[in-house]
DNA sequence: GTATCTGCAAAGAATTTGCAATCCT
DNA sequence: AGGATTGCAAATTCTTTGCAGATAC
């Protein structure tokens, strides 16, 4: 993989980003330092560090995918009501990967957790819809 | 929800299935049973259905979504050299949900865990491609 | 009777791709 | 130089939706 200034713009926004951003969100951010930067090079960018795990990508129900740094192990929390998407710390699934991979004879190499519910906020009342809609 | 023989032979088809079938799949299906019906009442009744909780959604990066029904509690593997979605057994998620509802202040109220990694027949070098393309 | 559901076809949304020009090394 | 990468726009793919007629209750 050669180098660009599209793709270290883009990987550089991924990883400086605490929000889960979609393909939409990091073209709108890089756009900001590249203003005639292609909505079509962002997401071919995201596709190639995707591939070469050097970020995440999250696929998520009724909604379009994200993308995230993978500077800590963690897992993804979905609030079933405003949409928004948080991390939840942890790496406790290393003993089921362990267990799994002997007794099911597969290799374990990438894992996604995501979690449903109601977040903090929204059970507080305070409901908020960030924009994110539902598909 | 009113009744439906469409609703109902979907519902049939998903729950009989061990593939975790993609709406084009219970549209093939359904149709042997159904000839004249349609795939946007495939697409309806598949959100219908999972909106009320009765089959589940399964969101793969770079496939299109998959439907699982929701007898025994399970995660899913999906096999990056051949594409082929299975089931893991356990259970053992519910600890973890209990400690991060508690630590995190979160109401977790469903959740979807999805391994990587390469299969046990791939492993063996019996790798197959059942059509599912690389998105 | 009437609200829900269906089939059909068209629309919509997200993502990919072909191509000529440009950029790395 | 030569292959990788880009911007642009068109194409593709998956899914949703509007509507008129059919169906459940």
């Amino acid at each position: 993989m050669r180098y660009s200034k599209q793709r270290e713009a883009i990987l550089r926004v991924v990883n400086a980003s605490n929000v889960h951003p979609t393909a939409e969100m990091v073209y709108r951010e890089v756009k900001k330092e590249i203003p005639n930067i292609s909505l079509g090079t962002v997401y071919r960018n995201l596709n190639a560090l995707a591939d070469a795990s050097q970020i995440k990508r999250i696929s998520i129900p009724k909604d379009v995918d994200h993308f995230d740094h993978r500077h800590v192990e963690h897992y993804h929390f979905c609030c079933t009501k405003c949409h928004q998407l948080y991390d939840l710390p942890g790496s406790t699934i290393h003993q089921l990967i362990h267990r799994l991979e002997q007794e099911e004879s597969v290799r374990i190499t990438d894992y996604e957790v995501l979690f449903y519910g109601i977040c903090q906020k929204c059970q507080k009342g305070k409901e908020e819809n960030y924009g994110i809609k539902r598909k």
